[in-house]
DNA sequence: AGCACGCCGACT
DNA sequence: GTCGGCGTGCTC
């Protein structure tokens, strides 16, 4: 076993398949299959993976390892083996594949350097590059005037030389820690020997006559009410000892978490768990549908499946949208597990990160709960995998490694042979079917805990509203619904969904709309800055003062942001306090935590907020929930949009009674005949999938089919249409007659960056051969894909946005 | 990807 | 002859 053989980092078709390297000597038995190393590549020097070791190689002239980056493989054989079948699933780079299972910092950063070789002067033209330094970086001596030639010359001649070198991006935080170096005897007698003066010293030696363990620096100096000079000396005589410990990073060290005790299961809940923690006790792989109704208590179903888990030394991963990680959910996990849980998310620094991970791959947790990505902790021994809230589409990465996580947690499931537990009120279609199928085992909680009742949803309809001549946001009902709670002293949430309502300008004159000059999409204006922005591209300019079109100085904003209904509402109902939670008011680290605070405690009448309101707040009284706009996502061009909005009406108006208030929902619509926002305000899912179900049948839609997207971009128009053409044809020819090929059709945001965008869309049933053909797609167009402002093809197998 | 190599036209 | 530009092919 004296070769490895590695997958580099370098993400390209040619290179996409293992290269051998030889293990020297010194490095035998640290070289295992998981291990970084940095190896010659070329004339550089790279870093790879170590995937598998050999002892033969078919190539005769293997170079050797340079350095091993990692004394423990940082991916498991399960996870090369995850990475394998990932490539495979979404034909992406196996490097890639396991790139995207580690956290940022593990990737390697490159540095092209010239290095001095020699103790003579330097020519005259050299010395002024490096003006007396030993080592530049390539880039200066690129931007100096000499010539490509010149440096080989120099090379040859033996003045400088070309390093490449491979940088980790790791920090490990440390600490500065001291220790006697001395026995309590010696410590003693070293007392003699201190100067009378020296009654700091004597107090520092004293301290460790009673206490033997290292301790950090800082602690020591604050007990003792030093300082590091009288620290110092006491170093210098051998008497004590400096070391530097690494310390984790921990995002929640700061906080106490209070104990909680698992709750009596309702009946319900029972009749849910037992299948479950009959899968988990007999080690097998099952996968299971929890349909609960808001409020059902689902958390509580996978607390005590996890606690199983940890009961029979397993492990657990526990996935959560990332806009429902909220405080709130951290808080009942670590609650109840305590140090045993690792938490994973964006929110977290890139060194937090990578301390939770390494919590995990120390085996120092049992638990991780966390977004998408978590989905690849480095866990050994799993015993559950949870899915709350599945059917979110936060769970698919929506670029170059195109997963979904529910995929990768039933193939991982597999491998430990453990179940899956899916939970949501409103699951994907997909899901659904499946468990009704029987592919998935069905667990349903249809009743709300602590006997709280569904809350009572009712329909405005907005068109109405406007007949009688109310031109506001606010629907009538609504305003006398919030003005009754705040006088009862009871809380509301308010919700807007602001895609498709973001504020644009538009002049009244001409009706022209400013829109970014590089992307098909009207500019969105930010008050706070003045500025318009495109959120597609980076471009911004400042608000204009008058029509650009025709000069007219009636250029306003439209739409609807929180902003607006802010100020809207503090006309309407003055004495409201409200709290806006948006992208806009939650930049800033813990702004999240502090505002849910202050709701918690009531110091606000009413939480004005997005997406980020709708899942997982738990706020006792909350007895109002308002929809502002139901219809919002019902216009997107997107073959989900009815699911999509059943799913986010049903979590909304879940925010509302969920204790011993009872609730109430008011949806204002434009179209409040339509189905999905018909079943929404009764809470019945059954009805609504058999609906929704009808038409996916009728229009050849998922769960009927499946569907691949091709999306074709480049800065010529004429050179999308003509490739996303040409790939309709091949696939069309080639496909079995069952599968329909859509297409080319602009995407819905056809230009972003300069660069115009096509689409076509494979609907399918089975299609073994279809990897094969997309593989020939894109090998077939790989040089022009190569060039820098070139062809773009991405091909996504089950798209879950078809933008 | 990034680099060398080789071929080409331009220019001191 | 020397220099830089760009297409091509390779990296264990």
């Amino acid at each position: 076993m004296n070769i490895a053989r590695v997958i580099v980092d370098v993400p390209s078709q040619n290179t996409n398949r293992p290269f051998d390297y030889g293990i020297p000597e010194r490095f035998s038995g640290v070289v295992q299959p998981g291990v970084r190393v940095i190896i010659p590549f070329g004339p550089r020097k790279i870093m790879g993976y170590v995937v598998s070791l050999t002892d033969h190689s078919d190539f005769d002239k293997v170079r050797d390892i340079v350095d091993v980056l990692d004394l423990t493989p940082i991916l498991t054989k399960e996870l090369l083996q995850i990475g394998k079948w990932l490539s495979n699933q979404t034909l992406s780079y196996y490097i890639s594949c396991l790139q995207v299972m580690l956290p940022q910092v593990l990737k390697a950063k490159y540095r092209k350097e010239l290095w001095i070789t020699t103790e003579e002067e330097l020519p005259e033209e050299l010395e002024k590059v490096f003006a007396g330094r030993d080592v530049i970086d390539y880039e200066e001596f690129q931007q100096s005037n000499l010539s490509y030639q010149k440096l080989r010359t120099m090379i040859e001649d033996g003045w400088i030389d070309v390093h490449y070198e491979v940088k980790s991006r790791e920090t490990k935080r440390t600490t500065t820690m001291v220790e006697p170096q001395k026995d309590a005897i010696e410590l003693e007698e070293s007392l003699v020997d201190l100067s009378k003066q020296a009654n700091k010293q004597r107090i520092v030696i004293q301290y460790f006559l009673e206490h033997e363990q290292p301790v950090p620096k800082k602690q020591l100096l604050q007990t003792l009410h030093t300082t590091a000079a009288t620290i110092k000396p006491l170093i210098e005589k051998g008497i004590l000892r400096e070391y530097k410990q690494e310390v984790l990073r921990d995002p929640y060290g700061h906080r106490e978490f209070e104990r909680t005790q698992p709750f009596t299961l309702t009946e319900e809940q029972q009749a849910a768990i037992e299948p479950v923690l009959a899968s988990i006790e007999d080690n097998s792989h099952d996968v299971f549908l929890l349909h609960g109704v808001t409020g059902s208590g689902k958390t509580e179903v996978y607390l005590q499946s996890i606690q199983q888990v940890i009961d029979r030394d397993q492990e657990a991963i526990m996935l959560v949208p990332e806009i429902a990680l909220t405080p709130q959910m951290v808080e009942r996990f670590k609650g109840r597990f305590g140090s045993k849980v690792a938490v994973l998310h964006s929110a977290l620094s890139a060194g937090e990160k990578y301390d939770e991970w390494r919590k995990i791959q120390r085996q120092e947790v049992q638990v991780v709960v966390g977004a998408r990505s978590a989905i690849f902790a480095p866990f050994t021994n799993i015993g559950i995998i949870i899915i709350d809230e599945e059917h979110e589409s936060s769970y698919k990465q929506e670029d170059r490694t195109r997963y979904h996580a529910r995929d990768v947690a039933i193939e991982r499931g597999k491998i430990h042979t453990c179940p899956v537990m899916l939970g949501s009120a409103t699951p994907a279609l997909e899901t659904y079917a499946r468990a009704v199928k029987g592919n998935y085992q069905l667990l349903t909680l249809s009743k709300r805990m602590n006997d709280a009742m569904m809350p009572k949803a009712e329909l405005v309809d907005m068109r109405e509203e406007l007949h009688e001549g109310n031109r506001s946001m606010f629907s009538r009902q609504l305003k006398e619904n919030i003005e009754d709670r705040i006088a009862k002293g009871e809380q509301i949430v308010l919700f807007l969904n602001r895609r498709g309502y973001a504020t644009f300008v538009m002049c009244r004159d001409c009706g022209h709309v400013k829109e970014c000059p590089h992307c098909d999409i009207a500019l969105t204006y930010h008050r706070r800055q003045e500025r318009l922005k495109c959120h597609y591209c980076s471009h911004e300019e400042p608000m204009p003062a008058q029509c650009p079109e025709c000069e007219s100085k009636t250029i306003r904003y439209f739409g609807t942001g929180t902003q607006k209904i802010e100020e809207a509402l503090q006309q309407l109902i003055p004495e409201a306090r409200v709290i806006r939670m948006d992208v806009d008011t939650t930049r800033r680290k813990g702004s999240h935590e502090r505002l849910l605070q202050q709701f918690g405690e009531k110091k606000a009448d009413i939480l004005l907020g997005t997406q980020m309101i709708a899942k997982g707040l738990d706020f006792a009284n909350v007895t109002l929930v308002g929809v502002l706009a139901a219809d919002s996502l019902l216009n997107l061009p997107d073959f989900r949009a009815s699911e999509k909005t059943f799913q986010l009406l049903t979590q909304v108006s879940g925010r509302a009674g969920r204790h011993q208030l009872p609730g109430e929902v008011i949806i204002q619509t434009y179209t409040p005949e339509h189905y999905s926002i018909q079943l929404s305000s009764q809470f019945n899912y059954e009805a609504f999938f058999a609906e929704e179900m009808k038409l996916r049948k009728a229009f050849h839609y998922p769960p009927y089919y499946f569907l691949t997207l091709f999306t074709v971009s480049h800065p010529k128009q004429l050179k999308v249409q003509e490739v996303t053409q040409k790939i309709v044809q091949f696939m069309g020819q080639r496909l079995t007659e069952g599968a329909d090929v859509l297409g080319p059709t602009p995407s819905a945001l056809t230009r972003i960056n300069d660069r115009y965008r096509y689409q076509c869309m494979v609907k399918y049933k089975k299609e073994p051969e279809q990897r094969k053909l997309v593989q020939r797609i894109l090998h077939y167009y790989e040089d022009e894909m190569k060039q820098e402002n070139g062809l773009q093809i991405t091909v996504d197998f089950q798209p879950y946005q078809l933008m």
